[in-house]
DNA sequence: TATTATGTATAAGAATCTTATGTATATTTG
DNA sequence: CAAATATACATAAGATTCTTATACATAATA
C-alpha cells in the first residue's frame, strides 16, 4: 500500500509515543516496528524519517546517542524531559484528531 | 485550538464524506458543518477549502452548480459518480488509518 | 456607523512528505 | 564466490497540503 495522505503530519506523535514506550531506539529499528504493528501498511521511509528526528532533536524534544554494532553505526534517540512532557500534548491531540474524524465520518455513531 | 498537523491531508476525505452525506454542498457551509460537528475544534480555513474544492472538481470527483441566494454567490458541489466511487476508497482509507494508529499509540487495546 | 456574518477567491510561504540518490557494512542466496 | 538483500545513516529536488494574509462583495447586527 501506498501510505495515503493521511498520515502527513502523523510521524512525529508516531516517532515520541514509539520512543515513550521502548525507551531508546534507533532510526532503522523504528522503521521496521511501526511495519510490523501495521501489519507492513504503512512504511516510513528514510527520506521522511531522518528529517524529523533531526528535527525533533534541534527542538530540545529527543536526545541522541551513538553506538556501534557489529561494525555499523546506530544512533539511538530517546526522549528528553521536555519530549516526555510534550509527548502528552501530542497524544492527546491525537486523541481528539481522531474522536473529531470518528465523528465526521459516523455521526451516528452514538445512537447506536 | 489550532488545527494540529494531524488533520493535513484528512480535508478531502471530510469534503467527500459530508458530500455523501447531504447530497450537496456549498464551501461555507461545509466550514460551518465541520466546525459544528467538532465542536469548534476543527475549523476550517478558506486558504485551505477552495483550492481542495477545485482541485477535488479538476479531477472529475465534484459537479459544480452555481445559485443566487439573497443577492450573494453560492457555489454547490456534489459528488460525481467518480466521485461517489472515489469515497468508499478514501472511506476504507481512513478506516484503516485511523486503525492503524490506534494499534500505535495504544498497542494493548486488544488485551483489555 | 462599524463590526460581524455570509460567501468566494488567490498568492506567498511553511511544513511534511515522496522519490531518488549516495555511502557503507553484514548477511544470505544462487 | 558473486550478487542480492538487509542493515544503517543521510540529503536534495520536487510534490502536496496547509497557514496566513489579502481581496472583493452583500447582509445583518451592534
Amino acid at each position: 500500500m501506498k501510505n495515503s495522505q493521511l498520515y502527513k503530519g502523523s510521524l512525529n506523535t508516531i516517532i515520541m509515543k514509539l520512543l515513550e514506550e521502548n525507551g531508546k531506539m534507533y532510526g532503522y529499528e523504528i522503521t521496521q516496528k511501526v511495519k510490523a504493528i501495521t501489519l507492513g501498511e504503512l512504511q516510513i521511509t528514510e527520506g521522511a524519517l531522518y528529517p524529523a528526528l533531526h528535527k525533533l532533536e534541534a527542538e530540545g524534544l529527543l536526545d541522541v546517542e551513538v553506538e556501534k554494532v557489529d561494525n555499523r553505526l546506530r544512533k539511538y534517540y530517546k526522549l528528553t524531559e521536555s519530549g516526555t512532557k510534550e509527548t502528552v500534548n501530542r497524544l492527546a491531540e491525537l486523541e481528539d484528531f481522531i474522536r473529531n474524524m470518528q465523528s465526521l465520518v459516523n455521526p451516528k455513531l452514538d445512537t447506536i
